[in-house]
DNA sequence: GAGAATAACTTGACAGAATCAACTAATCTG
DNA sequence: CAGATTAGTTGATTCTGTCAAGTTATTCTC
């Protein structure tokens, strides 16, 4: 079973689990596309008739009689836009809020039925992952927050075993690595950042003393969805200026051989290649490179 | 926003986002729901007609209905059970299994599309686990595997962070602890577990050896999804026996007052409370236990 | 600035989906 | 064996979604 199928698998799953396709939405006798529409009007900018189409995929025929509905019900005022008279600007009566706050109020107690309290952190947590895996908010970076060292360490355990082959003994030097960093750095001149779209972290990347003048780069990580997207030389930019700004003169790093795309991201970034030597580590035969540039 | 607004908020996001509400499903001039059925009835073991109502939240005299359609276009063989007269026997024929191997193709074609590439790796990750948070699948302990060392650092990290306000120190240590467990044990008389449900990890548990003859309970954590579910104890239970079986005579434990639960649950288990101080640790006052008991 | 093109919205016609209720036939229960 | 239950079908009705045509206002083009 590939991604693919996972996904598809879990569309089922979860449209039978939630009962996402119910008609007459939880007892109210409104539709789901009424309910949807609902929804999208109480917002404090109510958006035209025409977004509302767009926006949920609805023909626009039936966006402007389910409008005519909502006005006939009086929850719902339209009124021709005295910018533009094609357009009717749109805005929730009293009654229409208070009809979209009981269907919000049975909507999350029908939700908190089929999952037990205890349940809805973890799945909110994950939902919440996957909404940012498919590729929803932006791109921040931050430093480091509890749980972040955990990441790290699982990231470069999972991703270097199925890339590379590396045994345990990996996770084990990265997970050493970073509790001493934890435990103790100079936040002057050693830091650590995390790139993450909302709660989903997608790479790390640290900055800390070789020695007096010289810096290395250290678990520079981006997770393959977000490879190729210029992330990395983001994230290389941000730790070589802090490096500069804490008074490195130089910076070194360590990579293997292997790494192509990041060979050549440090080249393009003004890095040669100092040294080169094959080597057994973590169970696998490889060539690692160290590389080296000015400040 | 609390967990059932996130989890709302996914839904919305969801259904917009993978167009779940498509009429004209995938161009194949079927409906969603007759492609929901021809879907359900392509399994090793046929539902009966009963079944698919139920399994799928439809109407029995729809699902009549749409058999009946499929009968007349040469999918679908309907013949009385030879059990039960009352029942039909539900069989694809050879034309029905071509159909439904072309929609499968049209779906994964369509989702491959929304979804680039390179992000339906994580995409599927991410969903597999919020299906497995849904409550999924069954429990499993296993041992450690790449990538779930990391994942203890970090649920310490986080989930002590959240209940008892430590710092990363905390989180410090448990990498340090877990890199040199990683490193160097002795697997006969050293070992840890990880409960998981699929890819969902639920939970983790360790013995180590304090003395020849005295083995020591570390790392135990239980994701507060599954407290209270008797995941605990059969952890406890798998953790004592492979101590009793690698000859240890008896074991200890240290944990905080503040874990009540965790407390009740040794004294259940036969631990007595040896000691008990207050310290400063993490960033914060508390009062240590040591808790042991003969195997 | 006139005429064409486009945009925002409405309306009509119609096929299909969902709902409710009534119905047949077989089987189970006590 | 009478009555209840189960599996499935059929009919009437309402509602949804879709396609196409229409109205009015605005913008574009030469």
């Amino acid at each position: 079973m590939d991604s693919i199928d996972r996904i598809r698998a879990f569309n089922r799953f979860y449209t039978g689990h939630l009962g996402l396709l119910s008609r007459n939405y939880l007892g109210s006798g409104l539709g789901l596309t009424e309910v949807r529409i609902l929804h999208d009007l109480d917002a404090t900018e109510p958006p035209r008739a025409r977004d509302l189409a767009l926006g949920l995929g609805l023909d626009e025929g039936q966006v402007s009689r389910v409008l005519a509905g909502f006005g006939r019900r009086g929850w719902l005022e339209r009124r021709p836009s005295e910018v533009d008279a094609r357009v009717r600007d749109l805005g929730l009566t009293a009654a229409g809020r208070q009809v979209v706050a009981e269907l919000r109020a049975a909507s999350r107690a029908a939700l908190a039925e089929v999952i037990p309290v205890a349940r809805a952190e973890v799945v909110a947590r994950t939902l919440a992952e996957a909404e940012a895996a498919l590729g929803r908010g932006e791109i921040a970076l931050r430093d480091l927050a509890p749980g972040d060292a955990g990441w790290i360490i699982e990231r470069h355990g999972a991703l270097y075993a199925e890339d590379e082959g590396f045994d345990v003994t990996f996770e084990a030097l990265v997970a050493e690595i970073l509790g001493a960093f934890l435990r103790q750095h100079d936040p002057a001149r050693e830091r650590g950042w995390i790139a993450a779209r909302a709660t989903l972290r997608l790479g790390s990347i640290f900055v800390v003393a070789e020695a007096p003048k010289v810096a290395k780069l250290r678990l520079f990580l981006v997770e393959r969805s977000e490879r190729g997207t210029g992330l990395a030389q983001q994230m290389l930019e941000t730790a070589l200026d802090f490096a500069r700004g804490a008074g490195f003169t130089s910076i070194r790093l360590w990579t293997h051989e292997s790494h192509r795309a990041a060979g050549r991201l440090y080249a393009r970034n003004g890095f040669r290649l100092t040294e080169a030597h094959p080597v057994q580590s973590f169970g696998q035969d490889m060539v690692t490179q160290a590389w080296e540039r000015d400040l």
